[in-house]
DNA sequence: CCAGAACCTGACCAAAGCGTCAACTTTTTC
DNA sequence: GAAAAAGTTGACGCTTTGGTCAGGTTCTGG
């Protein structure tokens, strides 16, 4: 083999190769969200990613190693929103900006918020237990905020993972379950105002329901 | 053809065949949820029900047959909890009611709930419009429910489209994400007393959040 | 007891899909 | 400009799966 020196670093990845890694993932989650992990075909992904079949897998292992990449990333993004919760905040506002980024989350991402719900339904077959570990620390860090906020008078003593449950399932539903939710909202589509209205109405009954108040009692 | 009193009338089935009807459709809602329509074979759904794959076919015409006959019966069971809510009942215990009812079929059916909820995350594509309409139609009886108590000064007028959506994504979540929740809830599976205190948590926060008191004003 | 109806089933077929491969083309580097 | 590396791809192999069928067995009613 030629001087190892000629080889690109791992982490410099050619434009070719970002671009087409980028290209099949794109394509693959809004496939694999439609369709699911089994009834969804590499052919399907290859075409929509404008490749031959044969490509894909020059920049992926296996089927599994699409979708896993894909999952990994999501993780991450689940995160993000719940940077809202910091115990220095206003309870009030906090909250209220986790709302706000969950929903706009389900608005902005609906097939990224669709393709882990699919996977959390299906059983999780492909998260990890690192996967699930670093979901639960994440979440354990943000109870410990909700109980400073009820020592500190703030808020009531309310069950902090049912609270943050409540908060999952009505901010992601609007994207999970978005065919309930235009059909119940009598839409074809759910809109940006319906997101404002999911996002005022949310809020008000999460901060009147936990008893947030702006000042200490 | 021989005389048609002969034969059996379409609704006196045989009880083999009830019986081994009933054995595919138990059989088929097991799998179904944990792996999907297309992750699912026949030859599972048989070995499950303990006949010959062949045989599955002489009950059920094809694949499909199965998957829709049990999505039928899960939108006559989602009419079900919604009976807790009409306007001539104190609205704290209709939501209660209907909130312990909801999570009672989450924790009895959530093979049930779960298949209902990948059908959807999926897009619905196996969901009718008569579905949908039906299920349009009943929510919007309740919707009514839910404005009889804002005018009679029970509750506050809180969006009925968006307070469902939060009751049933919260409800829900026990069974659809029970992955997420035992994680979160830092359990192997979610237990009954962890659906009494999500009953008791959602209960609380709904109602308070709603503003619903027992006494009008 | 027998004929008809209902039920059962092993073997089979066609189609679909994951993944591979050898040969080719393009890009990159020296 | 040439060699090496990276990227491309049509054809193919193997396995799986939905569904069929012909022939068989069991049940039921007269």
């Amino acid at each position: 083999m030629k001087p190892a020196a000629r080889k690109k670093p791992a982490n410099a990845e050619g434009r070719i190769r970002a671009r087409n890694h980028a290209r099949i993932l794109d394509a693959a989650i809004t496939i694999f969200t439609q369709k699911g992990y089994d009834g969804t075909t590499i052919a399907e992904i290859a075409a929509a990613a404008g490749l031959p079949k044969a490509n894909v897998y020059y920049y992926f292992k296996t089927k599994k190693a699409i979708y896993t990449t894909l999952v990994a990333n999501l993780i991450d993004q689940w995160d993000a929103a719940l940077d809202n919760l910091r115990s220095d905040r206003d309870p009030a506002e906090a909250l209220a900006g986790y709302i706000r980024a969950k929903l706009e989350f389900s608005r902005l991402h609906a097939a990224q918020s669709q393709m882990f719900a699919s996977e959390v339904v299906h059983g999780g077959r492909f998260l990890t237990r690192a996967n699930l570990r670093h979901m639960h620390a994440i979440t354990l860090e943000k109870v410990k905020v909700f109980r400073a906020w009820a020592r500190a008078g703030k808020m009531d003593p309310v069950d902090p993972i049912h609270l943050f449950i409540l908060l999952w399932g009505s901010t992601q539903y609007y994207a999970d379950f978005e065919v309930m939710a235009v059909n119940e909202l009598g839409r074809r589509r759910v809109r940006p105002a319906d997101f404002d209205k999911a996002a005022e109405t949310i809020t008000a009954i999460v901060l009147k329901g936990c008893g947030v108040r702006t000042k200490p009692r």
